[in-house]
DNA sequence: CGCAATTCAATTGCGCACAATCTAATTACG
DNA sequence: CGTAATTAGATTGTGCGCAATTGAATTGCG
């Protein structure tokens, strides 16, 4: 990336579509990276995600699983239900809101957790950083995300592009 | 990696997940933040970097843009046609090889890149960190892919998870 | 109570991602 | 030269991701 002399706009645009490339590239090579070792479990990465939240707390509705993982329900309904095909999780409608339908583990979803502790020793070892670096990386990607998303409920007049 | 005794394994599944959800969540709240600002110019944020490609060099086959992506054929073929369609981009077959098919920038494409300029402005605004540390995290993300690539490649010996 | 507004989930439609498969063109090699 | 292996791109099928719409249930308020 040569520096060019006096104009930053230019400068600007070369890091943003850096920043863009690099935190696309990272998160499909994640996603490639764990997809052979999710493959005998059965599940597809976004499922994987799905059951990690059911495994830290089970019995839950469908919006507090899209809240958790910033889905919504035209991702979420059809995911589910292959989830329920796969027989790792039921979905009931709540008795007493009917509108509510809560999805929990099955026998097979809650035994899965064990082998999925696999899983994440595999992928400890392919991020291959010291856990202090793995927390500092976390830790700063939630913080970006947390400034992305503020910045975009605020307010969107950025119409004079 | 920390090869440790049974019941460690929770502590490493918890770190496991974050990052998962943490890279997971970063990645979209940044589609999340281009969207309403690539609409006007009626890219989506694939499409935006394909032509950000392009911007950087005309005239590439769809081989090389796969590569600077990590995207395949089967992504491209219609993500190109959709390009045509808008009048950005021209497809045609290479002469001295007919295997091949170039992309290069119409005259809309190649201005389209002066509006663009714009939505880099705002997106650095949005991701609300210093220069330097904007350039810190490419830098980051740029490893952490390299890393998992890496370990991608080398092996898939974890038949027994 | 009765009706409007809200909330939750499902559905539809479009656009990626990617594996697998296919065709056509090019290169390698005996 | 001719056949095999390789390469480029397109196509098909499955599964997200999200906007927009729909429908049912619940809540709010007079």
């Amino acid at each position: 990336m040569q520096k060019k002399a006096g104009n930053a706009d230019n400068f600007e645009i070369e890091l943003d579509a850096q920043l863009c490339f690099a935190i696309y590239g990272a998160a499909h090579a994640f996603t490639r990276t764990y997809k052979p070792l999710l493959e005998p479990l059965g599940l597809t990465y976004p499922q994987y995600l799905v059951m990690i939240t059911l495994w830290e707390e089970d019995d839950q509705p469908v919006k507090a699983i899209g809240d958790r993982l910033g889905l919504d329900s035209g991702t979420l309904s059809p995911l589910l239900k292959r989830l329920e095909q796969s027989g790792l999780v039921a979905r009931k409608r709540d008795r007493d809101d009917e509108r509510q339908v809560r999805i929990s583990l099955t026998k097979r979803g809650t035994e899965l957790k064990t082998q999925a502790a696999g899983v994440a020793g595999a992928i400890g070892k392919a991020v291959g950083c010291s856990f202090e670096e793995a927390v500092a990386l976390r830790d700063e990607l939630i913080a970006l995300k947390q400034r992305l998303t503020k910045a975009g409920s605020e307010k969107e007049a950025l119409s004079s592009v």
